[in-house]
DNA sequence: CACCTTATGGATACTGAATCTCGATAAATG
DNA sequence: CATTTATCGAGATTCAGTATCCATAAGGTG
C-alpha cells in the first residue's frame, strides 16, 4: 500500500514540522514512482530547489520513518518510501518493523513481515549458541524479480 | 573462525593475484582486529601506503569474497573480514551464503547460517502471494550485543 | 643473468556526494 | 502588522572514492 503525498503531509504535521512549498514538491516527487531513489535523483528532478534543502528534507522524512534506506544488490544505499502500514493493518507506522523486497530489474520496493522469519531470528541465540549475543534488531532485504517484471520479460 | 593472514594470502594466490609488500601489510592490518573497518581506517593505519593502493586492494579482497560489506546500525557500510568457512564446515568459501551478526557495542562481526531462516525466506512467495516475485537472493544483518560485550558491561 | 613484458604502486588531480555557512526569505504567533 | 523563529538556498567546503600516469617491481624467457 503505497503512501499518498497527503498521508506524508499529515505525518509531518503530526510531528510539528512545517510543510512548505519545497517540501511539498519533494514529497510529490518521491511519491510519483514506487522505485528507490537517491538524494541526487531528487536534486535532478527539482533543480530549482537547493541541494541543502533536498538533503535536509530527506533527513526529516527519514527521521519520521516516512522514507527509509534499503541496501541495493550492489551494496549501494537508496531511499524508498515506506509502506503506509496504518491503513492496512492498524500497525503503528512510526516504529513498525518491516522488511524490504527489492526488484532487481526495476528496483520497486515492496514490504513484508513474516512471522516465521521473526521466530527463526529470535531462535538464533539457541541455534548458534556462544556466537550470538543479545539480539537487538535485524534487517532483511530480499532481492527478487517483482511480479510485474516477471510478467513483462518472461524468461 | 577468523581468517588468518596466511589463509588470505593463499586465497589470493589461488586467484593468481600477486601478494606484494603493500598488500601483505593491508592483509595483516585488517586481520588484527575482528571489528568492522572502512577504507579510511586502513589508510589511517598505513599512511605510507597510497590511498589508491588501499582502495584497489580492498576491491580485490572484496571480489575474492575475503572481505565483504556489512550494513551498520546507522545505515553506513563497513567492511568485515569473512569467516574462513573452509576450515569449519568444508563449505566453499568463495560463493558461500552467510549472514552477519554485528555487535552494536564493539562492531565485532560473527557469521551464521540458519536453515530455519532460509526455509522461511523461501516460503515468502507463498505467504505474501502477489507481492513477492521470483526470489533471487537475500541479505540478513542481525544486530546484537556480542557475548564478550554482554560479559563486560552487564546491564 | 639479462632482457622483456606485464602487473602493481603511489603521488596527484579529479569527481561527485554530502555537509556547512550565512544572509535572505517565509511561516507562525500575538 | 510587527516580531520571532524556522526554513531556504547559493556557494564554499569537506570527504570518500576514482582516474591518470609514470616509476617500480615481479614474473617469465632464452
Amino acid at each position: 500500500m503505497p503512501r499518498t503525498p497527503d498521508s506524508i503531509v499529515t505525518a509531518l504535521l503530526e510531528r510539528n514540522a512545517r510543510v512548505t512549498t519545497p517540501r511539498r514538491e519533494i514529497i510529490d516527487c518521491i511519491s510519483r514512482v514506487p522505485r528507490t531513489f537517491t538524494a541526487e535523483d531528487v536534486c535532478g528532478e527539482l533543480p530549482h530547489i537547493g541541494r541543502a534543502t533536498v538533503y535536509r528534507t530527506l533527513k526529516i522524512l527519514q527521521d519520521a520513518n516516512i522514507i527509509c534506506k534499503v541496501v541495493m544488490p550492489g551494496d549501494e544505499m537508496a531511499y524508498s518510501v515506506s509502506a503506509d502500514l496504518d491503513h492496512e493493518s492498524g500497525v503503528d507506522n512510526v516504529s513498525s518493523h518491516h522488511h524490504h523486497a527489492v526488484c532487481t530489474v526495476c528496483t520497486a520496493v515492496r514490504y513484508f513481515n513474516a512471522e516465521a522469519i521473526e521466530r527463526a531470528i529470535n531462535a538464533l541465540s539457541l541455534s548458534v549458541e556462544g556466537v550470538m549475543g543479545e539480539i537487538i534488531d535485524h534487517r532483511i532485504e530480499v532481492y527478487d524479480v517483482c511480479p510485474r517484471c516477471v510478467a513483462t520479460d518472461p524468461e
